[in-house]
RNA sequence: UGGGCCGUCGCCAAGCGGUAAGGCACUGGGUUUUGAUCCCAGCAUUCGCAGGUUCGAAUCCUGCCGGCCCAGCCA
């Protein structure tokens, strides 16, 4: 994967760093961190974010912590952590020993409350959530300060006391930055540091605190106890970096970390809110967050996307602070470019038609040993029954060719079965209906591994033999959406815009035999049709296989542009 | 009309004063028992627009235009 490293350009994340270490900073050391709040599954946009982390950590060889952003109790579990680390060790990444929470920090956190207390940096506000929001002013209007902003530091550390000690309800005050009520940048007219919050188990620190730490002033902290050098978020969180600043120059932590903001990946035809997300899990409307029609990790591990896949296309979106909307056949290519290589190939029947060899012997079974990878002979033969009754695909017959181009069966031609004979199809049987239910055919024998004589055969078919056939389910997955951008529409919710054809499920398909112990998370080619992966849920007993990805298809083109 | 940021090919993206990399997509052609893969070729006289500085500007300056983000006791 990427061979071309060395002549890779450098993002501007990359020059920054280069920088810093040449004047440097940090004793030349780089430490990142992955920060996720465990409130919902990671997607693809994370995996950026994480392979941006984790791999500048590699590069300068420092470190990458991964840490927990938890200090919203009301909206996360148990059940994220555990996910999210799953996620990220899958994607290839290693925190070490190093795997923190920013609960880990909340007595520390505390006692720079204090510090900003005494210094009077930091006063109790008794304003509730509709008053603070009245005295904040709006982006056009300066803010007006609160009726408490001068309370005395014995009167602020005693309340900020209490507070903790669980003497005041939910809302009715609040720990705030004393800044400027009249700022421009509105995150700088006296953020809440602190809310009071009683009753909510945190999934860490249990019923320990009854106030949390809201983000702003969480994360530099955090960042800065970690030794983090250079913190690295996405562009929303620009403005806040006056206030990242502010809170690390305002108390006595020995480490000032450099934020650096990049612009989100927006993946066309998907969602990747979390709250957009947790929406479709919540509502049924996918099957959960490893859905394999998804953008989270796990519905990508599902669908059979591979790490290296992910990590490749991280690598080719690149870093910028550009809005950006990647279009999925970025994702297609790279998925495809790994399973080309590495996935072994394989025969399977999606729409059977029974093909009957009428001059092939009853009883005669041959076993044909056939290579894995047509390019790469290490990955080994493995052999394939071929007999009399057979099923090839109905979109590979038709009764009389549409064009010149197509070179597939038709009433009376021929064509090779791939890795086996040449056929000619004799007759056409049809139903009552007039459906057609059977070819009759004849093999010519001297086409085993050689051309026909005196003509030319262009099209190869694949085809599998009906008594040893394994019978599967195959799901067809296409795109959520039928939208480049479904959360771009304001006035439309992004519901409106889902595709009812996400999920094609064919049942009664026809798999070569050999696949019969395919195991769980395997990927193959199923030749002609595109990479399929064996579902979670599949069994010996209900073989279950996902379609990754089709491969490329310029017949289709073809045929779209006749049309 | 407050503040912050962004505008280079259909999409992503290099470029940092010396005359437009690369990837995806697309279009031709070759090889092929996968209409796959692979190979070869083509694909921005032009960098949001307009001025200016300069021998020379995508790169510097000025002014416009367009887009994104911010008024949670979410992150």
């Amino acid at each position: 994967m990427s061979s071309h490293e060395e002549n890779k350009p450098r993002h501007f994340i990359q020059h920054i760093i280069d920088e810093d270490i040449q004047q440097g900073k940090n004793d030349g050391k780089v430490v990142t961190r992955f920060p996720p709040e465990p409130n919902g599954f990671l997607h693809i946009g994370h995996a950026k974010s994480i392979c941006l982390n984790f791999g500048i950590a590699q590069e300068y060889q420092g470190q990458c912590n991964l840490r927990f952003d938890d200090t919203n109790p009301h909206k996360e579990n148990l059940e994220f952590v555990k996910a999210i680390q799953e996620d990220v060790r899958w994607l290839g990444f290693d925190w070490e020993d190093r795997l923190y929470y920013a609960s880990d920090y909340f007595e520390q956190l505390y006692g720079f409350a204090i510090e900003l207390i005494k210094n009077g940096k930091a006063y109790i506000c008794d304003l509730n959530a509709e008053q603070t929001r009245e005295y904040r002013g709006t982006l056009t209007e300066p803010g007006k300060d609160s009726p408490y902003r001068e309370r005395s530091v014995e009167e602020n550390l005693d309340l900020f006391t209490r507070m903790r000690a669980g003497d005041f309800e939910d809302g009715s005050r609040v720990l705030r930055a004393r800044i400027d009520m009249a700022s421009p940048n509105m995150n700088m007219r006296d953020p809440t540091l602190y809310r009071i919050r009683h009753g909510v188990i945190h999934h860490q620190t249990g019923e320990e605190w009854c106030i949390y730490p809201m983000y702003d002033y969480t994360h530099p902290i955090s960042d800065a106890l970690e030794g983090v050098t250079h913190s690295l978020c996405t562009l929303e969180f620009e403005d806040h970096r006056p206030l990242y600043d502010w809170v690390l120059d305002n108390i006595s932590v020995g480490c000032h970390p450099r934020q650096i903001e990049f612009s989100r990946l927006n993946l066309q035809y998907t969602v990747t809110s979390k709250r957009k997300l947790t929406q479709l899990v919540e509502e049924g409307i996918v099957e959960g967050w490893d859905d394999p029609r998804m953008p989270t990790i796990a519905g990508l591990r599902r669908r059979g996307f591979t790490p290296a896949s992910i990590r490749e296309f991280s690598d080719r979106i690149g870093v910028t602070k550009s809005e950006n909307s990647v279009e999925m056949g970025m994702l297609e290519s790279a998925i495809r470019d790994d399973l080309n290589e590495h996935a072994p190939r394989r025969m399977a029947v999606l729409h059977p038609l029974k093909v009957v060899l009428e001059n092939y012997p009853e009883d005669k079974l041959e076993e044909l040993t056939v290579p894995n990878h047509p390019q790469n002979e290490s990955m080994g033969t493995r052999t394939i029954p071929f007999t009399r009754e057979l099923y090839i695909d109905r979109n590979d017959f038709m009764e009389v060719a549409p064009n010149k181009k197509f070179k597939r069966l038709v009433s009376g031609g021929e064509v090779r079965l791939r890795n086996a004979y040449v056929i000619r199809c004799d007759q056409v049987i049809k139903n009552e209906q007039g459906d057609i239910i059977e070819l009759r055919c004849s093999c010519d024998e001297a086409t085993l591994g050689a051309n026909p004589e005196g003509r030319k055969v262009k099209g190869v078919i694949h085809w599998v033999s009906a008594a040893h056939a394994v019978e599967a389910e195959l799901r067809l997955y296409d795109r959520l959406f039928v939208e480049p951008q479904p959360d771009a529409i304001k006035e439309r919710d992004f519901k409106e815009f889902i595709n009812p054809d996400s999920l094609r499920s064919l049942t009664q398909c026809y798999l070569e035999r050999s696949l019969a112990d395919a195991r769980a998370g395997d990927s193959f080619q199923f030749e002609r049709e595109g990479y399929f992966c064996v579902d979670a849920d599949h069994s010996h007993n209900k073989p279950i296989f996902n379609r990754t990805v089709t491969l490329r298809d310029s017949w289709a083109k073809i045929e779209q542009k006749q049309a």
